[in-house]
DNA sequence: AGGATGAAAATTGTATGGAAGAAGTATACA
DNA sequence: TGTATACTTCTTCCATACAATTTTCATCCT
């Protein structure tokens, strides 16, 4: 124990880089293009090349870095040309899970959805739009969850993971002035799951979602211009031929 | 070149372990609960563990193995007790890809899937099972991808892929008696993407799915006592204690 | 016997070196 | 000046060595 601290408490090595880098990625804390190259991150955790590598592997799997044979990783960029379809698939997720929920949901089920709901809702009045999103995000989980297919948990919350940059795009442009309405959304949804009433929950699930998107593509239209447009161009402006390092 | 051909015509070690392990656990070549280790693996395939260890990590991402952090890895069970979700999640699935593709389908598609149908057809008639659950796989696929949204394609493709092997267990207990509904049920379904109807498809898909979950649960009703539980039993029975060989 | 104990064997986790491939740089030439 | 080519450098791919952990199995105690 002279010079690094082996001892492994229960998690392996590549597990933690995994995690942080997922995190990194879905935060764009890295930003979509950054470079990820074995020797660079290895070194900034402190341990070899090869937990590095297998942490690449599985973000490759998860979608969020892309891979090639020979190639430096990088962080997969958003799918903006995508949104369309993503929303489509957001919406029918959405509704067949509230509707699921409504059905099979407990009592336990719905004291955790709204305690989440409450967590959501507190991040909203603090304008606090990390928190935001991940509570959401949490929020929807639950209800997909109380819904029991373990099939449609697992794609609901795919989409949900893919959704977050797409989301954090959203929220940073409009931090200011975040919309209430998404909580009334979310409480229509429950008291519906909470009723048991299969057919409101899946009406409110998917009005949730066609408004999210509707927010969403109205945010783009409006700050495209002076927001995307110009952070594309100053990545592609450096011209001048600088000296290497 | 004298001891090793390392050409890598352009796919890699990893990739290449990946696809035919992935092919050995999906066809029951590999049963359920067998074990993987990097060692065997490796030198099955001529390479080093590092290669193997990719394979495993990308397997694990698939669900397909189970795998945690100081045990070898082991082939997934086949989930029966899940099944009823599985069938839920499949029907949905199949229902919105035939109706995006009755929307969106080109004429390169619909040539594309009636090649795949006559492919399964051929097979089922040649009654020749392992070939019959491919080309199902691939027709049901190539629908999906008409359909456009790589959402729920990539989600529907996931739950054929899970199936493969509960499938592989039906049609081992058939495979002398194919049901010729199939066929007729994947032209209905064909026909009504042809014309542009999208909720004759989203119908004849749903039914399609249907039919295949309660052909599924009849024959696990009716052979059980006779398959499975015989194979459990004989898994079970060795009770005399020989020598470990 | 039955169960605890502890060393040996087997297996996974991590580090590191060398080889193959890709990218960038400089030089030669038109 | 522009382009092709060789060379240099960087990065990934795979093999191998070692460390940590689990499993096996023999042994001892009750």
């Amino acid at each position: 124990m002279t010079m690094a601290q082996k001892r492994k408490n229960g998690v392996t090595e590549p597990e933690r880089l995994y995690g942080v880098l997922r995190e990194d990625i879905l935060s764009m804390r890295l930003a979509p293009g950054a470079t990820l190259d074995e020797a660079s991150i290895a070194a900034r955790f402190g341990v070899s090349r090869s937990p590095a590598r297998e942490a690449f592997i599985r973000l490759h799997a998860d979608g969020l870095v892309t891979a090639e044979p020979n190639r430096t990783v990088t962080v997969a960029a958003v799918d903006l040309a995508g949104f369309p379809f993503y929303m489509d698939a957001l919406e029918l997720a959405q509704r067949v899970t509230a509707r699921l929920a409504a059905i099979h949901r407990d009592d336990a089920d719905l004291r955790r959805i709204w305690t989440l709901q409450e967590r959501f809702e507190k991040c909203r009045l603090r304008r606090d739009a990390p928190a935001m999103i991940d509570s959401n995000r949490m929020f929807h989980t639950a209800i997909a969850e109380a819904g029991r297919n373990p099939y449609f948990t697992a794609f609901y919350a795919r989409l949900l993971d893919g959704g977050r940059r797409m989301l954090r795009i959203y929220f940073r442009s409009f931090s200011d002035n975040l919309p209430r309405k998404f909580s009334d959304e979310h409480r229509r949804i429950i008291r519906a799951v909470e009723r048991r009433d299969p057919d409101a929950a899946e009406r409110a699930a998917g009005a949730h979602a066609r408004h999210v998107g509707e927010r969403f593509v109205g945010m783009m239209s409006v700050r495209d211009a002076a927001g995307v447009s110009a952070k594309v161009m100053s990545e592609s402006a450096p011209k001048k031929r600088g000296k290497k390092k």
